[in-house]
DNA sequence: ATGAAAGCGCTAACAT
DNA sequence: ATGTTAGCGCTTTCAT
């Protein structure tokens, strides 16, 4: 009973049966020059030795190693890790793997982990920008290593690759449209930090927007910064100590959007009679709360599919071009008020 | 201006210095017999020729990937996310990577996985059953490969492994305790499938507990099934066709809870009033409904940095003891009954 | 149809 | 302190 099993490779079959180390790995592939027979006893034996390819080997020796990196700033956002599951969809249908890795929104943290995929370890990399890089070398960097990249969501015009974007810009307008139609003239924004495209883009959108409908917002309508709940409970600390309330808040951010709503309620302010409230993402616990969050969803999944896709065309040496997927403005009771449309 | 530039190896700097690959190699690792001068120099000439190191040849040399796989149902169930977060850490804390893969509760998919991964893929595996999961031995054969297994809240005493897991009885047990110490007496309970333990031994707590209380539970007390959203709502309207409802429902999980209590709602039962909820996992959106969901926090993020500390340490062929992580029980609206005691 | 041999990029005895 | 050499496990010319 000796239990020390070594890990057993395409020599030991071919020992077994007498045939060449080349002759196993041809069999094993279905090479087409390897007869029916010594084909199948290969096969058999491969299994019954419970043989196992070596993927490091196998890849070195091909020189790529069928597996994709994910990079983005946490998987536990819903956006997020529905862009993953599309990714792997796709990616596992072709055959890749999938290396995911969380930035934590942090620059150095995102440098060191495409400083690791980079030593040969992925054969493209599909990425979310971290909101704290303002330094983008190192994604540049990937194209000296032969690396393809494409961006979804979070990207940069600094960044040379492919992209997978919603029409953010187009998601904002349209949001500030609705919100005029249905009686809002003071309409608020949390806008995000301005280095992040999708972020600028939707501000631009909010911005454009009233102005279309003639409104010129005041200096304080609008505050950038992080993408969390804290951060929307500041704002609308903010916003109670102003002298006026807007009549809606059109938050890049159904989290901050979260904050500012149980802020403003735990304050009496009544959502959405006094203040309605727009946020983006259409995060599942939009519908949950109480009043219900209108958002715009992002079709997030098909994204990470696009993107996926996207890379398997670059990696097959195809050029693939940009994507921009329209989003839809999901409305629910936050928005609900006096006068409106029916929807 | 030659733009075709090769991957650079080792043997590129030797090259450059006129010296040996060795060398090299081991000035880049700062091998203590190398003297300071060539150790410099080599480590400039790398940076400046923009040299990485192939990892798949380093891993196939050694004989190890330093790479870590993790098999979840789903990462985006934030109690699975949480834990990969605590998985990262605490491996990248090491050195190790962190390949992750979603079986989608499908056993044929967690097959597939553990198989690819044993190609060589990673050093050790950390996981979490499937529960269509009904035959182990996928998971048992990777002793064969030498891989080392952990698994963390979704174990089964069929497979041998290292588990992290919470108290599961005790956190039910207290749970129904509780229940009955505010008045309740029919205490359902929507249990999961058996095989899985955690569900088991919840069921278990629940059933024990009662019996402690002098309950006896009528048989259609209690429901098997999976633990969708869609599954609760099924739950709760079996309960409302029944003849009388339950003072409480104790679900195993707080999508099942969620289904419960808005169906339960939209039929005009009050919650807590005439049917209190308690849910089980503490997902984040348990405090933004309304009511808010009492529920049991399964510290999962711990669980995660105890899985990873543990397969670390199995990988360093040390014989770690299993975890076993007491939950805490989170009261919130849903449970707030009349009668009930101050919290 | 099969085998011999080179080599993917690196490490680590074993020289010297 | 540095070089030589033999692999790690596999694929793939090039022979035969």
């Amino acid at each position: 009973m000796n239990e020390k099993k070594k890990k057993i490779s395409i020599y030991d079959i071919a020992a077994v049966l007498g045939v060449s180390g080349s002759t196993v790995s041809r069999a094993l592939q279905n090479h087409p020059a390897i007869s029916e027979k010594v084909r199948e006893q290969v096969q058999r034996t491969a299994r019954e030795m419970n043989y196992k390819p070596n993927a490091l080997a196998v890849n070195l020796k091909r020189g790529y190693s069928k597996t994709i990196g994910v990079v983005v700033p946490y998987i536990n956002r819903n956006f997020f890790s529905s862009a993953i599951e599309g990714i792997e969809e796709i990616a596992n249908k072709v055959g890749y793997d999938v290396l995911i890795c969380q930035s934590n929104e942090q620059h150095e943290k995102e440098r060191k982990i495409l400083h690791s995929l980079s030593q040969g370890k992925v054969d493209g990399v599909i990425a979310s920008i971290a909101y704290e890089t303002n330094d983008y070398t190192h994604f540049n960097n990937l194209a000296e290593d032969r690396i393809p990249l494409v961006l979804f969501d979070r990207v940069s015009d600094e960044v040379k690759a492919g992209t997978v974007r919603g029409n953010d810009y187009q998601g904002a307008y349209r949001v500030v449209e609705y919100l005029f139609s249905v009686g809002c003239k003071r309409i608020f924004h949390y806008a995000g930090f301005q280095h992040v495209t999708v972020w600028r883009d939707r501000y631009r959108g909010w911005l454009d927007a009233l102005q279309a409908c003639g409104i010129t917002p005041g200096a304080d309508w609008v505050r950038t910064g992080g993408i969390t709940q804290d951060a929307g409970v500041a704002f609308a600390r903010e916003i109670l100590q102003g002298k006026a309330l807007p009549d809606a808040i059109f938050s890049t951010s159904d989290w901050v959007a979260l904050g500012i709503l149980l802020e403003l309620m735990r304050n009496g302010v009544k959502v959405p009679e006094e203040v309605a409230i727009f946020g983006y993402a259409n995060e599942p616990f939009d519908e949950l709360i109480t009043p219900s969050l209108s958002s715009v969803d992002q079709f997030s999944k098909r994204m990470g599919c696009a993107a996926a896709r996207m890379l398997i065309d670059k990696l097959n040496g195809e050029n693939p071009e940009d994507v921009i997927i329209e989003p839809e403005l999901i409305f629910r009771d936050s928005t609900r008020v006096s006068g409106m449309l029916s929807v």
